[in-house]
DNA sequence: GCCGCGTCTTGATGCAGGTTAAGGAGCCCG
DNA sequence: CGGGCTCCTTAACCTGCATCAAGACGCGGC
């Protein structure tokens, strides 16, 4: 529960590593430190919920935060998975109804920095640099959106696991094979937009077809190649 | 198929009352015009492929343009239907990997302006002013995205047709109560992610439940009300 | 150790929407 | 008018994933 308080180096670092604020000069970057909270997170300790009137973004210094929606019936979509070093919900300064549109909470013991969404809008309303980083940055969610669209209308439950695991695998460092699952399978399910017991169900076909094995939390992929083919 | 070239005239009207340009002074508005060209496309063009290198992107002047994914196995999902006024592809100038998302083909005879991606960037690198017109326009695309992951996870289909028809029914003027289907319905089911058989079938259901009436190409919506109610 | 609780797996059954197949309704063109 | 399009509708059947229902496997607390 209680982590040491982000010390000033360490924020300081993870500022400046933060791609959205890499083209900040120091002035700037001390108008951004102006505005800014360090808040310590519990697990399962919502942030924000969706409507929620938005005033301020955030980026990720420790642990994993869940960005969902919620049905009417009460079914649950998580929509990303955010880690150290990223940012989120960044993109809602600019939208004419000024509020989130998915909650957030977090899904262990994080810290979070937020930052105020106004001062950084005047910020961006004059340095284009800083703009052309943001248009960048929400060009990818973008086209990371329209791929997802992609694979929950064109690809099935199998080929959404794969490519989940395969992205998780190469943004693990490189491709060692070895699949560390911090976050509980419930939630990636949800992820990949499947329920918990067809998640185990497919894993279980990868590990039948000799392609991968499981060892509780971990996964094992021992042919990357038939594993990226085995999704259609 | 030949329809009268695009006279400067109403060129200038449909950029003066395009969004993204609105904040445009008359110089940076001349450069933009010479960087454009106008299309004509015939019924079932395409205009670019997904995967293909983007170096322009659109307005519709008239007529109607899918956007588009197709599958392995040859089955296609319209993302997108693009109508007279809208722009659409400028987000791809910013991505890393220079390249469509999305095929793009008229489903009607169209006329298209195209613009430079190159020219505008620079436009944009010195006004923060347009910067900030496109990260809300950005913004908007982003959120109608969730918007969709949203009812393709949470929502059924019927509610997925519910809300199209209520969508375009309050988009063509007003609240009359008549929708008429300029695009087909093979396409729609498309755009909302079911089979044409399926879509049939619920217009059948809505109609069966007195919530509307289908008259070929035309739909009567009797109960606004009741037909938002009717999905879930 | 043993209990209690949350997560995960496994099997049996159900159902929304896809698939297949067979007309029907316009509509263009001879 | 009639034949051949393409688009749309209807009906019978099928299937991938959800749902429901039991366990099994941790793992922390005492």
């Amino acid at each position: 529960m209680n982590q040491p308080s982000l010390n000033p180096a360490d924020l300081d670092h993870l500022l400046r590593q933060t791609h959205l604020f890499s083209s900040l000069d120091d002035a700037q970057l001390a108008q951004v430190r102006g505005g800014l909270r360090v808040l310590q997170l519990d697990e399962g300790q919502r942030l924000f919920d969706a409507g929620q009137n938005a005033e301020r973004f955030f980026l990720v210094a420790s642990g994993r935060i869940k960005l969902y929606r919620v049905s009417a019936d009460g079914n649950e979509k998580v929509v990303e998975l955010i880690g150290p070093g990223q940012t989120f919900a960044e993109a809602v300064m600019f939208m004419q109804r000024h509020d989130y549109p998915v909650s957030a909470a977090a899904l262990a013991a994080s810290q979070v920095v937020s930052f105020d969404g106004r001062g950084f809008y005047a910020l961006l309303s004059d340095s284009p640099r800083l703009c052309l980083t943001m248009l960048g940055e929400m060009s990818m969610r973008l086209h990371a959106r329209i791929n997802e669209i992609d694979h929950l209308t064109l690809q099935n439950a199998t080929f959404r696991v794969v490519h989940y695991l395969c992205d998780t695998l190469e943004e693990n460092g490189g491709n060692q094979g070895t699949i560390d699952l911090t976050t509980p399978k419930n939630i990636i399910a949800s992820r990949v937009s499947i329920k918990p017991e067809t998640f185990s169900r497919i894993l279980r076909n990868l590990a039948d077809a000799g392609i991968v094995t499981i060892e509780g939390k971990r996964i094992v992929v021992h042919d990357c190649q038939a594993l990226r083919a085995f999704g259609r």
